[in-house]
DNA sequence: ACACAAATTTAGGCTCGGCATAAATTTGGC
DNA sequence: GCCAAATTTATGCCGAGCCTAAATTTGTGT
C-alpha cells in the first residue's frame, strides 16, 4: 500500500504547520507574524509552508471544506415535510444549546485574530460566498429549479444571509468578552427573531416531500 | 482662496492615473498590470500613484463612496408611507428601465475585468458589506431600535442581499455578452420576483410615517 | 541489503504590492 | 521675486507568492 509511512509523515508535517501558525497567530496577531517565522518554528523550509498552504490565510482558516459544506448539507439532510429554512433554524439552535461552535470556529482569541485582520476578515466573506453558492446548487437541485431560475440562488443568499447575521452576532459577544452561556443566552433569542422574520417569505420553500 | 489652482492640479493628476489605469485594466487585465506600469503610462512617479490610491484595486473601482452610500440613501429618501423595501424595489426598477448601470459600474468590458480578477470580485465583496452595514445604520437610526437590537442589521443584510443578487444576475448577463435591452427586460422579471419573495417579511418594516 | 525511481523537501532568486523616508520640485501668499 | 507649504519624486525595504533546480527521503523491485 503506498497509504503508508510517506502519506502519514505529509499529514503531520502538515498539521505541525497548521499547529504552530495557529499559536503564533493567536499569540501575536495574523498579521504580525510571517510565513518565514513559521517556517522557522516549524522547522521546515519556507517553500514547504506555502506547498501546504498556498495563502497565508489557509494557515488560520484550515477548516474551510467543513465551513463551506455546512448549510448545504444541513438542507440536504432536512426531514420529510421540512422546510430548508425550518432545517436550518433547528440546526442552528441546537448548536447553541450545544453551546459549540455555531460556527465551527471558536472562541474569543480566535474571534479577536480574525477580526483583527482584515486579510482574515476577507477570507471569510469569501467562505461564507462559497458557503452560499454550495446551498444554492442544493436548493436548485432539489427544488429541480430551471437552469436560468434565480430563486433558488435568492432563497440560498437570503438564507445564508440569515445565518451570517447571527454568525456575527456570536463574533460581536465574543470579542465583548461575554461567556459561551451568556452568548447562548442572547443568541438564542437573536435566531428567533431572525429566523420568524424569514418565516413569512420561505416557510413554504424547499419544503422535502413526504412520500406518497 | 486656497482651492484654486493647487486642488485643481490634484484633480487632474488623480483623473489622469485613475482613466491610464482604467484603460490599461480593460485592455489586459486587472492582475496583469503592474502599478509601475500604470505610472509610467501616466507619467508620474510610482510613488504617486500610491499616494492617490493606497490599494490597487481603488485604481479600478473609484465611485465605492457614491456605491456605499446608494441604498441607505435612497432608503433615507423614502416616501411617506413607503417600506424600505418598497423604496429599494422602486429605485432599482426605475434604474432597470433606465437602462443604466443598475450598478453604477457598466459594461461587459467592466464586468469581464472584475470577474476575472480574484482582487477586485473580493473587494467587490468587501463593498457589498459597507453597502449593507451603512443601510443599517439608517434603518436603525430611523426606527429607533435599541442599540443591541440585531433586526436593523438583519433587514439591512436581507435588503442587500437581494440588491446583490439582481445585481449578480446583471453582472452574469453582462458577461454572457446580452446587451441592455436584453439584459433590462430579463432582469425587470427576476427582481419582481425577489422582491415579491421578500414581501411577505419586510412589507411592514421601516415603513416611513405619515404625517398625523 | 541494495539500487533505482518517485515523491517530497529545500535553497535561492525573482516579481509585485505596499510602506517609509528624505530630497526635489512646484505652488500660493506676501 | 522670495519663502513656506504642499506635492511629487527617488530610493530602499519588507512580505507574500511563485518558479526552478538541487538535495533528500521514501517505496518498490531485485
Amino acid at each position: 500500500m503506498t497509504a503508508g509511512l510517506r502519506e502519514l509523515k505529509k499529514q503531520q508535517t502538515r498539521q505541525s504547520i497548521s499547529d504552530t501558525a495557529t499559536r503564533l497567530f493567536i499569540e501575536h496577531g495574523f498579521e504580525k507574524v510571517t510565513i518565514a517565522e513559521i517556517a522557522a518554528a516549524a522547522q521546515v523550509a519556507k517553500m514547504t509552508v506555502t506547498n501546504y498552504f498556498p495563502r497565508k490565510e489557509d494557515l488560520a482558516l484550515d477548516t474551510h471544506e467543513t465551513f463551506i459544506a455546512s448549510l448545504a448539507r444541513t438542507v440536504a439532510a432536512r426531514a420529510e415535510g421540512e422546510s430548508a429554512l425550518a432545517a436550518l433554524r433547528r440546526e442552528f439552535m441546537a448548536a447553541v444549546e450545544r453551546h459549540d461552535a455555531v460556527t465551527g470556529f471558536s472562541g474569543p482569541d480566535f474571534a479577536r485574530m480574525i477580526a483583527d485582520s482584515p486579510t482574515l476578515t476577507a477570507r471569510l466573506r469569501e467562505l461564507h460566498e462559497l458557503r452560499e453558492d454550495a446551498l444554492a446548487r442544493v436548493l436548485a437541485a432539489d427544488t429541480e429549479a430551471a437552469p436560468g431560475d434565480l430563486t433558488p440562488r435568492a432563497a440560498a443568499a437570503l438564507l445564508t444571509t440569515a445565518h451570517r447575521t447571527l454568525f456575527q452576532q456570536v463574533m460581536d459577544l465574543s470579542l465583548a468578552g461575554r461567556d459561551n452561556r451568556e452568548i447562548a443566552a442572547v443568541v438564542a433569542g437573536a435566531a428567533h427573531r431572525v429566523f420568524d422574520l424569514l418565516e413569512p417569505s420561505l416557510a413554504g420553500y424547499a419544503v422535502r416531500p413526504r412520500p406518497s
